[in-house]
DNA sequence: TGAAAGCAATGTTAATTAAGGTTAAAGGCG
DNA sequence: CGCCTTTAACCTTAATTAACATTGCTTTCA
């Protein structure tokens, strides 16, 4: 289904430009003149998002604005304005605007503002389902930091498991030894480096079980995870 | 609790002015000068809201952005910048900011975005004031402390219910140990530290009739509730 | 030119320290 | 009392440091 805009916008020329342009996108645009008839049509049509010049015959965009979160808390709205003063900018967010674009604007800029708007808006989340990684016979979960062979679980520590992470994401290639100091430790002394390498070799350790797998010191460099 | 920001900011005379303004607003300022540890900095303290100048030495702030988004990809970001083109607006969004202020800015505006951003990036969790959370095989009502598996329900302090409904919001994430004793305590000090290692243990023992629920420690940065 | 010495980087294992876990008993409060 | 909650004593595990071993490249000099 297509994204519905509700666009209020009393300058002909502008608007049609602005409303071919989003349709052109393969947006869903029902175009108002003036603010009479917003509330009505926005129920009617029940759009994803608003885009609301702020100067218009009758009632201006912040009245509006105000009047569509009375009905609706959650619906983005997007002024568009000459006005440019800080004060219609805190007027703008204080009457439930989320967003503010100024005249004269690309087309390009609009609609990166409205994607952006939608998508932060419909932000669903998380509740990532737990993935697990194959390595070699091995089974791996980062999530649970979890290191299965053959119905037997080893429980790996964080640093085990980020280290373990580091090195899978990036298989049959090199990962820097720099890189995995400032990931695990966030800096790259002298002590920290040598705390890598024992964690590298319990890894070679819990690892071992399936001898298609290996850790390749690459002197000077870093370290090649070959599955 | 207060509110996070991660503030990445290279001019010192500037960035501390900001700082110390958001302080005065409540908000909690981790400000950083340069890229080099943003996503070292971002996993300990876990933000809830970024705000990255462009300019930078090192990384700039697309880049940080867009390694920012690698590791989570629901804070809000903001770019703070004296470029003003279309093209870098674009790009803004492109590497996964949600907002782009210009300098000179004025504090009221800052703010304002701020805000605005917070609460997009928060209605999802507002809207479905659902009133129970399911967590794996159990049912938690966190207004009534009730934590019930199969028709057994199990009456949690307030305290536990508190611990439980944190670790819940940010299941298969990590909660900071801190971020708990702040919100359980009021502060960090060692023995609250010891008595939460006792609500950890309660809770593992409620929730130990579903083996697919873990509390994962992570040693010196806090918990991860895998689900 | 090539074996041997030198050396910096990395590996291994073990000891130490710090963080957190467990359990139970002692406080505190309606 | 009866319930949290806090404190305490003791236990377990992870992270760090240390001590010593190895590796492979570089330098040196017969």
């Amino acid at each position: 289904m297509k994204t519905k805009i509700l666009y209020v916008e009393d300058e002909p020329f502008l608007g049609r430009i602005v409303k071919e342009s989003l349709e052109s996108r393969d947006f869903e645009v029902n175009m108002l003149t003036d603010g009479n008839d917003v509330l009505q049509q926005f129920e009617k049509i029940n759009p994803d998002i608003c885009v609301l010049d702020i100067m218009l015959p009758v009632k201006d965009g912040y009245t509006i604005a105000r009047e569509l979160r009375k009905v609706k808390a959650t619906v983005p709205i997007i002024f568009v304005t000459a006005k440019v003063q800080t004060e219609d900018l805190l007027k703008g967010f204080e009457s439930g605007g989320n967003d503010y674009i100024r005249k004269p604007f690309s087309m390009e800029e609009l609609i990166a503002r409205i994607n952006n708007l939608l998508q932060l808006s419909q932000r669903p989340k998380s509740i990532s389902a737990a993935e697990v990684t194959v390595i070699g016979k091995y089974e791996f979960n980062p999530q649970r930091y979890e290191l299965k062979i053959e119905d037997k679980v080893k429980k790996l520590s964080s640093r085990e498991a980020t280290l373990l992470t580091m090195l899978s994401e990036n298989r049959n290639a090199t990962t820097n030894r720099k890189d995995i100091l400032m990931k695990l430790w966030g800096d790259d002394s002298f002590f920290n480096s040598r705390n890598l390498d024992v964690y590298i070799t319990k890894l070679r350790d819990y690892l071992k079980d399936d001898p298609s797998i290996e850790i390749i010191t690459i002197k000077g460099v870093g370290y090649h995870f070959a599955v």
